[in-house]
DNA sequence: TCTTTTGTTTAATTAAGTTTGAACATACTG
DNA sequence: CAGTATGTTCAAACTTAATTAAACAAAAGA
């Protein structure tokens, strides 16, 4: 089985498009993820819409989400009045620093229930305070991947 | 502002059902996986349906999707016919595994596009496989995590 | 055997989230 | 200034996933 890369690359975006549903993101959001790992160069906000076959409401969408996340960067280019986008630099750093950041949040949810159990109830905290654990765990280690990562 | 056990209990419960859809479980799940955290005891299968207010089949679909996961067990007991249900042993190791697992199998699509990119698209290929170890290291802290919990 | 209880399955409904398209605001161009 | 290009916002349309209710199968009692 033959392939162009382009096929290649296509195919890699949609992957990365249904793969992004799992991490919380819109499928726009996923598909063009995958579009700027693959790419190098930045790409004009018309462009985005073109490529991707979406309106522009769901590119400034999209733009405005993989932003607040840190993966992307809106950048300009001298001659064109379009904003332009790419890959924000230690994307997969920002990543887990997301994530790490949601299971942090999480963990200071279930702790705020743990105050609330009174304190002869000590099967139930023990159990509420095993789960608040698990949270801290997984947000310390992947802040711990993140941190690796940004000085790589 | 004084709050009974029982509300205390219940707010914990809406709380981990809202929590849990950033983990792709469905709400009911979610709360489900809430109730087991908190109750020591075996809940019985008409139970739920009673305490979380919802249809036998939204139970039978929940404790599947529980069970799956290895986070909740099936248990009987002598002189009742329905089927009871209570949190597994590990049950945050478990879940670990299947975050490692899925974060795996997500990085295993991804090598496999890798491998369609011709040797010669070196900035591609880096690209990618920068995106692929993200997934793998993930995966592997977790894993870490996991065995450590186990032995616990 | 007939009825009841229990849990699963599936079709239909409901709810939730995503995407679009039109309206809008802003800035640029001639 | 008038016209065009650009990006955002928001209501409506659309899509997808979750939930229910009814039908079903299996097992238990009577």
């Amino acid at each position: 089985m033959t392939q162009s890369i382009e096929e290649t690359r296509s195919e890699f975006i949609e992957k990365i498009g249904v793969m992004a549903q799992t991490d919380g993101l819109p499928r726009i959001a996923g598909r063009m993820l995958g579009l700027f790992v693959w790419d190098v160069e930045a790409i004009a906000f018309g462009d985005l819409a073109e490529q991707l076959q979406v309106s522009r409401g769901s590119i400034s969408t999209a733009t405005r989400i993989l932003e607040e996340r840190r993966l992307i960067k809106r950048v300009a280019k001298p001659g064109d009045r379009q904003d332009y986008f790419q890959l924000a630099e230690n994307p997969y750093a920002k990543m887990l620093d997301y994530y790490a950041e949601t299971l942090g949040h999480t963990q200071a949810e279930i702790t705020d229930t743990i105050d609330r159990i009174p304190a002869d109830e000590t099967v139930i905290r023990a159990r509420v305070t095993a789960y608040a654990d698990f949270y801290k765990s997984m947000a310390g280690a992947l802040g711990k991947i993140a941190k690796d990562l940004d000085r790589a």
